[in-house]
DNA sequence: CTGAAATTGAAAACGTTTTTCAATTATAAC
DNA sequence: GTTATAATTGAAAAACGTTTTCAATTTCAG
C-alpha cells in the first residue's frame, strides 16, 4: 500500500474542485512542495521543466492562480521580489524569512490585539487586517556566513 | 518674509546632496507632499504633469530614486501595488492604511521584542528586521461606506 | 556671461505577466 | 475500449511597468 504524498493530496484537491490532473500541474506542485523558500514563477518554471521538459511558463502562472484560489499557496512579498510563492499553512500564522538563503518558516503566537486597540483609539480607524513578517539569519546561515 | 514650505526643504536637501533644483523635480516633490496616501509612479506622473506639462515619466522614476536615497520617501507594499511611494517619517514607525481610500498614517509604540525573543528561541534564527502594517477603514470611510 | 556637468524627455529595450488561439489531453458516458 | 466534450496545453503575440540610451537642454559655479 502506497502512502499518499502531499503532492497527491494537492492533485486530489484540484480534481475535487473540478480541475484536471495533468503532468504539468503535478510537476509544478512538486517543485513548490520541495522548496523551503518562496519561489518566483520563473524559478518554478525552470525547476519544473527538469521533471517535465514540455512545461510552459504560462501553465505555471495558470496553475499558481488555482493553487492560490484553493489556499494551498500564498504570495510572499520580500525586499527582493513581490510575487514569490510559498506553500501556505493552516490557521493564522506569520513568516520568518532568512535574508541569506531565503528559508521561510511559519510561526504563530503573536498577540497584537493590545497594539491594535491602542492604534485604533489614536487614529479612529477600524482595524481589520495586518501584515507581520520577520527577517533574520537562519541557524545554518549564522554558522556559514560566507556560503552561497 | 516667506515661510519655507516642506517642498522648499526637500529641494534644498536635494541641492545639498549635489543635485540640482529643477521644475520637474519640484512638481514631483509637491505631488508627493500633497498626498495623504502612497502613490504609484504613474499617478505621480499624471498629477505632476498638471503642474508642469513637460514632465516625463522617466524623470519621475529618477527623482524617486534620489528621494528614497535621501530617506524622504519610502516604498510601500500593498495588496494592490508594491511600488507605491509615500513621504517617510523619522524614527521607527509603522503604517496604518485605509483599504477604502488609501489614506496612510504612521504610528509608533509597538514593542514586539518579547515576540521576537520567543520566535528566535523557537526557530534558532537571529532576527534582524521586521515588517508590520495594519489595514482597516479610516474614520471618514466608516461614515461614508458608499463613497468613491 | 561662459563652460562643464547634470538633467531632461523621447524612443528603444527590457523582463515579467496576460491574452489569444489552434492543437492536445483528461475525463465521463457509453 | 471507444467516443464525445470540455478543459488544458504551449507557442506566439500583446500588454505592462520599468530601465537604458542618447542627443538636446538646463542649471549653476566661476
Ligand atoms: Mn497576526
Ligand atoms: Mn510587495
Ligand atoms: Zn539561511
Ligand atoms: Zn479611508
Amino acid at each position: 500500500m502506497k502512502t499518499a504524498t502531499r503532492a497527491d493530496e494537492w492533485m486530489t484537491l484540484l480534481q475535487r474542485e473540478g480541475y484536471r490532473q495533468t503532468a504539468a500541474r503535478r510537476a509544478i506542485v512538486e517543485v513548490i512542495l520541495a522548496s523551503q523558500r518562496a519561489l518566483e514563477p520563473m524559478e518554478i518554471f525552470e525547476c519544473g521543466r527538469k521533471q517535465y521538459p514540455g512545461l510552459g511558463l504560462v501553465t505555471v502562472y495558470r496553475t499558481l492562480e488555482k493553487l492560490e484560489e484553493l489556499g494551498l499557496v500564498q504570495r510572499v512579498h520580500q525586499p527582493n521580489g513581490c510575487n514569490m510563492v510559498l506553500r501556505a499553512t493552516q490557521g493564522h500564522q506569520h513568516l520568518l524569512i532568512c535574508t541569506h538563503c531565503g528559508q521561510a518558516v511559519y510561526f504563530e503566537g503573536d498577540d497584537l490585539h493590545p497594539l491594535f486597540e491602542r492604534v485604533a483609539q489614536g487614529s479612529g480607524f477600524d482595524i481589520q487586517d495586518h501584515w507581520l513578517q520577520l527577517f533574520g539569519l537562519c541557524a545554518a546561515c549564522q554558522k556559514n556566513p560566507g556560503e552561497n
